[in-house]
DNA sequence: GTAATTGCAAAAGATTTGCCCCATT
DNA sequence: AATGGGGCAAATCTTTTGCAATTAC
């Protein structure tokens, strides 16, 4: 593990994605939310931050069709993601359970995996009743 | 459908996507490609044309942890995609029978469901066999 | 004291857009 | 002839990076 140091900013920042629940903040959001505590910190360091973080398995970097910045959440048990096209919110939603027990292995080219990233898009209760 | 013109360099975009197998090409590559037969193509048109091809259901973008810029392809049976991580290929792999006939309306907040993406994120068999 | 980390600003990379001209219909 | 679309370049947006100053250890 490499030499890191325990600073009022990386504190901030892991402490806004781990209270953010589901709201999957952007950096910018991030940043800006930060600055509330730490007024000077500045977007770079929240963007050094966030992929120190993520590069410790702190936090989980969502890119995926359906918004054109990424998307940053805390670590917490493996789950899918639900984008509104609508009103552009993202939701956790369970991974189905046939995916986490898929012999991925033996499908080719694979040789092991990492990760898996499951994004569905559509409308949200809200947005689809709006739409009635 | 709104009025559109059959432009030769719409033609040249769709027809790479559509010879693409699984190159899964950015829109550099396709532009880089395009030049081939249209010099002055610009990158701003091959821009214009995938999102114009994405609207009608031509092509399908990919945005995916795995590579910094948007990656198309053209349109084909539904299946997900394996990211190797270590040689930044992408391959088309077969969508879990399982993910096509859940029940996603029935998982809050879902209302109605549009596509689902699914990145698998790992080695493949040649960069894995390159670790040892 | 040393080196990791910050703030700032500039740079880089990806994508979009305004404008004027050209080509498809 | 009408106007959608193209080329070019500038603009925008997101993310990264160089550097001097700061701060955790």
């Amino acid at each position: 593990m490499k030499k890191s140091r325990n600073t009022r900013q990386r504190a901030v920042i892991l402490n806004i994605l781990r209270k953010s629940q589901s709201s999957h903040p952007t950096a910018d959001t991030i940043y800006r939310e930060a600055r509330k505590s730490l007024p000077n910190i500045s977007l770079g360091t929240v963007y050094r931050n966030l992929n120190f973080l993520r590069e410790q398995g702190l936090v989980r970097e969502i890119r995926s069709n359906g918004s054109t910045s990424s998307r940053f959440e805390g670590e917490n048990p493996p789950h899918a993601h639900f984008h509104c096209t609508l009103c552009n919110s993202v939701h956790d939603i369970p991974l189905p359970e046939s995916l986490q027990s898929f012999n991925w292995e033996e499908q080719p080219p694979i040789s092991t995996i990492n990760s898996l990233d499951l994004h569905v898009l559509g409308a949200c209760v809200d947005c689809g009743a709006a739409l009635v």
